[in-house]
DNA sequence: ATCCGCTATGCTTG
DNA sequence: CAAGCATAGCGGAT
């Protein structure tokens, strides 16, 4: 049995035929239409925080925000609402009547609607709404992806979709179609930060509007510590837009084309070329990619770390695609949910948990895959290993369970049959979600012996699959494959892994090729918690706490496969995120500490862990985190290791060419 | 003058 | 409440 199959959250890698018809852009008009806009206001003055909203507001004459129709908390008091936009759709800093020295286009604020954020007079707290007045625009932006320079407008044209240039079809799924542009959401990102710059204005008083913790920001040294990704805003905001920053690395050719276009003339003193220079590095011949495997043979120029933090930021999920997409999944997930509760007595007391990428928030690209597990509690149930990975099980009852419903998903030799209970849910959710209204959901074709049911949530321009993934948790001890595993007493502690533990098996209907009633071991709900609080110190990444890569890290590692699976869709089939998922633990667990992942040092720890997958592909070795028997790279693909083990390398020799490619 | 690294703050989802 | 996104604006580098 091929490995890459056993991971129902990382299975979508292939899957999707059905989504290689979508368009190839998904979002594309809703960024075209956010990213149209110009520059919105921006407050004068440079005082941090409240200091600076208060110098702003005495300049200003105003009242306090609280007061202010249009702050939210104007809202949330009672203010007197306000019917037009008073406001561009920006972050936390823009407010009405702002924005006077702000691009525009044309005189007027050419700026997208504001009020899908914005209260609603008569609707307390509303966040949403839509009674906005003014129209939305479409702009189109020069193909070929010129860089947008700080302070060059785009000439946006009205009435145009806006495209970047011509897109290849998606060699995702082998079907020749945009699947998989859609999965990574990388042509949208190509467009994502475009968008017009103004000039920006200064505070007034330099000195004086430093923040509080400037000095000592600067003073004790912080500044080693690099954020993954803080782009700037170097003129006024654009409403859900990104910076110029992100903008010029999203829209950077990939064969280093000079940068700046007719629209886009670079600043020839500027860093900002040494940080766009593609990929391909310019002056550095490439490394072929069979040269050594391990990381860190080819010194990495100065600007690896910054290109790595570009493409990062091109990776985080926009904060208006996760509300909308959010919006559609947990619409229809407790939907079905209460209907499954309802219509069968064994599934009543079924519970919706989180799992995946999304929730485990290193979800790249774009929030259009959700991973819902639907977990029903068990109770004495008997473990018989179904085959030798230690991860595959057969179930059955210690005692018969007390509700009679259960015997309909029963073989004769009393094995809980997944088939046959992943049957009855999905009739179950094909039924429910034609009452669905206000979006089209769809349940996909039936894959052999995926564990997930999936659901197509279409409403344009949005389209999300959502996996479910029928789960029994019983609380019993782990089987005794899984002994020698999780090994994080150096990275968590001993404490941690006792815990975990102590906490439930999970078992996901995962069928075999060649068994039907087979389930499999499921750990995501360790994983995410261990990719959530993932410092050997408990203040890692916590509000006041030092940051480190290693989020960063699995979100390059993924961003990296889903790349080379791309370009080589055949070759890298049976790989999958949870490949990169498992090397990147067992790197955690390899360097233990926070201080090997040093935000600033985002370069060096992911060329660690890289180095690591390469030493597993070239030994066809990566044991399974927590069964240790289990080999997630058979011997029998031993050439398709060695072929991802060059790609790697290649790519790791000569600047990850490959993060700046579209496919 | 422009760009970059960084911090502070607000907002949203989980 | 934590985490992440989005933005403003500083000092310093180019």
């Amino acid at each position: 049995m091929a490995p890459a199959d056993h991971h129902h959250l990382v299975e979508r890698c292939c899957r999707r035929p059905d989504l290689a018809a979508r368009p190839a852009v998904p979002g594309a008009r809703r960024r075209g239409q956010r990213q149209a806009a110009a520059a919105a206001p921006q407050e004068h003055g440079g005082r941090a925080g409240s200091e600076r909203r208060g110098l702003w507001e005495r300049r200003a004459g105003r009242p306090p925000a609280a007061a202010r129709p249009g702050s939210p908390r104007g809202w949330k008091s009672g203010a007197v609402p306000v019917l037009t936009c008073p406001r561009p759709r920006a972050g936390g800093r823009s407010r009405p009547g702002a924005g006077k020295r702000s691009g525009r286009i044309g005189g007027r604020p050419q700026l997208d609607c504001c009020c899908r954020s914005y209260p609603v007079p008569g609707l307390k707290l509303a966040r949403r709404a839509t009674s906005c007045l003014r129209p939305a625009r479409r702009v189109s932006f020069p193909r070929g992806g010129a860089l947008l320079g700080r302070g060059t407008h785009p000439k946006p044209e009205a009435g145009t979709l806006l495209l970047a240039g011509p897109r290849s079809p998606c060699c995702w799924c082998g079907e020749g179609a945009a699947a998989m542009d859609a999965a990574s959401g990388r042509g949208a990102r190509a467009r994502r930060g475009t968008r017009s710059t103004a000039p920006r204005s200064r505070g007034t008083e330099k000195g004086a509007a430093r923040s509080p913790s400037r000095g000592r920001a600067a003073g004790e040294g912080s500044s080693a510590i690099a954020t993954l990704r803080t782009p700037r805003t170097d003129g006024a905001p654009a409403r859900g837009g990104r910076s110029a920053r992100r903008a010029s690395a999203a829209r950077e050719p990939p064969a280093g084309r000079a940068a700046g276009g007719a629209e886009a003339p670079p600043s020839s003193r500027s860093r900002a070329p040494a940080a766009r220079v593609p990929a391909a590095l310019g002056s550095v011949a490439a490394v072929p990619d069979g040269a050594v495997a391990a990381a860190g043979r080819r010194p990495p120029p100065a600007a690896d770390a910054l290109r790595l933090r570009e493409v990062l930021s091109r990776l985080s999920l926009l904060r208006e695609d996760v509300s909308e997409a959010s919006t559609l999944v947990n619409t229809v997930v407790p939907h079905l949910v209460q209907a499954i509760r309802d219509k069968d007595s064994c599934f009543s007391s079924i519970e919706r948990q989180s799992a995946g990428s999304y929730y485990e928030r290193v979800k790249i690209s774009e929030p259009n895959e959700f991973d819902i597990m639907l977990v029903m509690p068990v109770t004495r149930i008997q473990l018989d290993e179904s085959d030798d990975t230690g991860a595959y099980y057969y179930v059955s009852f210690k005692r018969s369970p007390k509700e009679k419903g259960w015997l309909k998903f029963l073989e004769e030799d009393g094995k809980l049959s997944a088939f046959k209970m992943l049957q009855a849910l999905r009739e179950i959710i094909k039924q429910e979600v034609k009452n669905i209204k206000g979006m089209e959901v769809t349940v996909a074709r039936k894959k052999a012996g995926s564990p997930a049911i999936t659901l197509q949530i279409k409403k344009p321009p949005l389209e999300i699959s959502v996996d479910i993934i029928l789960t029994l948790e019983a609380q019993q001890s782990w089987p005794c494959s899984t002994q020698a595993g999780l090994k994080i007493e150096q990275w968590l502690g001993t404490k941690k892994r006792r815990d975990f533990r102590f906490r439930s098996i999970y078992l996901v209907a995962k069928a075999l090729s060649y068994i039907r009633n087979t389930w499999r071991l499921s750990f995501s709900h360790i994983e995410k918690d261990m990719i959530k609080n993932h410092g050997n110190s408990k203040t890692c990444c916590e509000s006041n706490g030092p940051k480190c890569c290693r989020k960063g890290c699995l979100k390059l590692l993924k961003f990296l496969l889903e790349q080379l699976k791309r370009k080589h869709p055949k070759e890298l089939e049976k790989f999958c995120s949870y490949h990169v998922k498992t090397a990147f633990l067992h790197s955690c667990v390899m360097w233990p500490n926070d201080t090997d992942w040093h935000l600033g040092n985002l370069d060096h720890s992911f060329q660690q862990c890289l180095g690591f997958f390469v030493d597993c592909l070239q030994k066809s070795q990566l044991t399974h985190f927590f069964i240790p028997q289990y080999n997630l790279l058979s011997q029998e693909d031993k050439a398709r290791h060695h072929f991802l083990s060059r790609k790697i390398s290649y790519e790791l020799n000569n600047g990850f060419p490959v993060f700046h490619e579209n496919y």
